[in-house]
DNA sequence: CAGTGAGCGAGCTTCCGCTTGACTT
């Protein structure tokens, strides 16, 4: 009497295997055991000369999937059917999600068991939690099975439908995809706000005040009643000040003018504000938040992270690291609660347990937030780990552990001050209970955001009293062009509109830089010429395909498939052979795509135009001489 | 007659998401 049990992580196999009686068998199927055909290699001799072959998909025989034993996965497909042999029954238990659920389905498929049949799931690996699922078992769910199998024929048609259009009319080996093509175009735009932004510049007066042996920072806001103009009254387009704004535009000379009208002049405090504030932990670790984090903090790129974590979770330091969820588990809450009481006592409690829920799109939730294992949480130091994993460990640690911790109470001041007709504002701000910022402040994409943790000291202060001037200046200011993105703030946007699941944030990345779409240069994501090339195309030709929106769209059909609302075929038809559908358009452009036209990026500002040609790209100049 | 080279045709590139080692640069 033996029960085989099959999960998809190997690590959390063995740590399954220490809860179950010895009669249990427990085995890992390393992620899916089975696939659409990768290559050329890959597709069966037998249905080599079908037409839809090279598809892997069966468009005209209702949209028939073809199924094979990826490579790698032969060994793991062997061993799992000789685990199988020595059985007597099987229980199904990987993660309660779409593409778990799908994985259970097709070992099903390939193991054809004889043996009864059982599908378990469960959210938290603790002995309790495990044998309570193993009392708890269900079966398969088809439907949720349905809906990844549409999610994955959706993905094979949208990318070797586009692809090949692009190689006729772009380039060889060029690429497109749901995911990769979004990410892509986000660059492109990016980069052509940059292009469009035409910088302004101000300038206005920096005073050094001191009152009772404190000195503070005074900048001038208003002349005579109008206010200053600064950045952001600019617009980025025309580098002018926004039509119907009224405010004050100052250049050098005027600023130097009233320098010198207001210098030795009497400053006088007309009005104080102070404003209580209380800020909030942020939730614990996701994927996609650690990559963020790591890239602002520790400079890491997001393959890096995920390499590192995966490190840390195979050797018991932390939880799954490839998640969507925010939420802790009853057990990891007290022990993050227990860190704080024992570290910074009780007074940095939050009052009642956090319970985080997660808002993202397309969210499926089959593990926890990013945490430090077990039940009770080893401190940094504790863990003897050292260099970087050290470093991420403590980053994960303390964000988990503030999750849990007080409100921060601050009181922002703000103090206004006249000299002759000019009006300086200054801001303090006084942190009266740091709260979880003792543990853990968030990193910021903004080079210039103040720190939230620091303290601007202003010395006590009334209206009509009068501070000395020790220093004033005149000082010069350029408006910025938007950034481009980084790792981080492109993993932030993709997941926010959904696009892209933790599993492979890093890899779009990697995508993208593989296929010659963008270089990373400084932490910046700077897409190439190719880039705004194959995105002006799909634009033109393919508006809905590399909107954000398509993805929610798609996951919200997927979603009421998983629950019977839906069905699969109609979208997959709608979609594809319709007579809005995407071979239907592909076939009915392609004679309309000029590819001279489309491999030709016009830049404004620039009298020679670039042409995107086998070796990459290349300027093409009007005048011969050039 | 043998060696050369133009021209033709066949096969291939490509997607996203789940999971680790095995592999090369």
């Amino acid at each position: 009497m033996s029960t085989l049990v099959i999960v998809e992580s190997p690590t959390k196999a063995r740590t399954i295997r220490n809860f179950l009686p010895s009669t249990y068998r427990v085995e890992a199927s390393m992620g899916h055991v089975r696939d659409l055909p990768s290559s050329a290699e890959e597709i069966p001799e037998a249905v080599k000369g079908e037409k839809w072959a090279q598809l892997g998909v069966n468009v005209e025989a209702d949209f028939e999937p073809l199924y094979v034993i990826p490579k790698d996965k032969k060994k793991i497909v062997k061993e799992l059917k000789d685990a199988l042999k020595d059985a007597t029954e099987l229980i199904l238990a990987t993660d309660e999600d779409r593409e778990g659920e799908s994985i259970s389905w097709h070992l099903l498929q390939i193991l054809k068991p004889k043996v009864p049949i059982k599908r378990m799931v469960f959210h938290e690996i603790t002995r309790e939690a495990i044998r309570d699922a193993l009392t708890h078992c269900r079966d398969i769910d088809n439907r949720v099975v349905q809906a990844q199998e549409t999610r994955r024929i959706l993905d094979r048609l949208v990318g070797y439908t586009l692809s090949p259009l692009l190689w006729k009319k772009i380039a060889w080996g060029l690429s497109a995809g749901r995911v990769q093509s979004v990410a892509v175009r986000l660059l492109v735009r990016r980069e052509r706000e940059r292009r469009a932004f035409r910088q302004g510049s101000y300038w206005d007066l920096k005073a050094l005040l001191e009152k009772g042996k404190i000195s503070f920072d005074a900048k001038l806001v208003t002349v005579g009643n109008v206010k200053v103009a600064n950045g952001s009254d600019f617009d980025e387009n025309t580098g002018q000040i926004i039509a119907g704004r009224l405010v004050l535009l100052l250049n050098e000379d005027q600023a130097r003018a009233l320098l010198s009208r207001i210098q030795n002049k009497p400053w006088t405090v007309s009005n104080l504000e102070e404003r209580p504030v209380t800020r909030k932990p942020s939730p614990p670790f996701t994927t996609s938040t650690l990559q963020q984090e790591a890239n602002r903090k520790l400079r890491l790129g997001a393959r890096e992270t995920m390499r590192i974590a995966q490190s840390l979770y195979e050797r018991g330091f932390i939880t799954y690291m490839r998640t969507d969820s925010v939420h802790l588990s009853e057990q990891a809450i007290t022990a993050a609660r227990s860190c704080v009481q024992e570290l910074y006592g009780s007074e940095y409690l939050s009052p009642q347990p956090r319970k985080y829920t997660t808002k993202s799109k397309g969210a499926q939730e089959a593990h926890e937030a990013i945490r430090p294992a077990g039940s009770t949480f080893r401190t940094p130091q504790q863990t003897g780990l050292d260099g970087i994993d050290f470093r991420l460990y403590d980053l994960i640690w303390k964000r988990t552990v503030a999750s849990q911790m007080a409100d921060s109470r601050q009181t922002h001041v703000t103090v206004l001050t006249q000299v002759e007709d000019a009006g300086f504002r200054s801001s303090g701000k006084r942190i009266d209970f740091p709260g979880f910022l003792r543990a853990y402040v968030e990193g910021s994409d903004d080079p210039n955001a103040a720190l939230e943790d620091q303290e601007v000291i202003l010395p006590a202060l009334k209206v009509g009293d009068k501070p000395n001037c020790k220093d004033l200046q005149a000082v010069g200011h350029e408006t910025q062009p938007p950034a481009r993105y980084t790792e981080a703030s492109l993993v932030k946007m993709l997941e926010s509109e959904g696009v892209g699941r933790p599993s492979t944030y890093a890899s779009i990345i990697g995508t993208i830089v593989d296929r010659g779409y963008a270089k990373l240069i400084a932490n910046a994501l700077i897409p190439t010429f190719t880039a705004f090339a194959v995105t002006t195309l799909l634009e033109t030709h393919f508006p809905d395909l590399v909107d954000t929106g398509f993805t929610s769209r798609m996951e919200q059909t997927l979603d009421e498939i998983a629950t019977g609302e839906a069905k699969w075929l109609p979208y997959l038809q709608k979609f594809y052979t319709g007579e809005m559908g995407l071979a239907t358009q592909v076939k009915e452009q392609e004679s309309q795509i000029d590819a001279k036209v489309a491999r030709t990026v016009i830049l404004e500002n620039i009298t020679a135009k670039v042409c995107i040609g086998k070796y990459g790209a290349y300027l093409e100049s009007e005048n011969e001489e050039g």
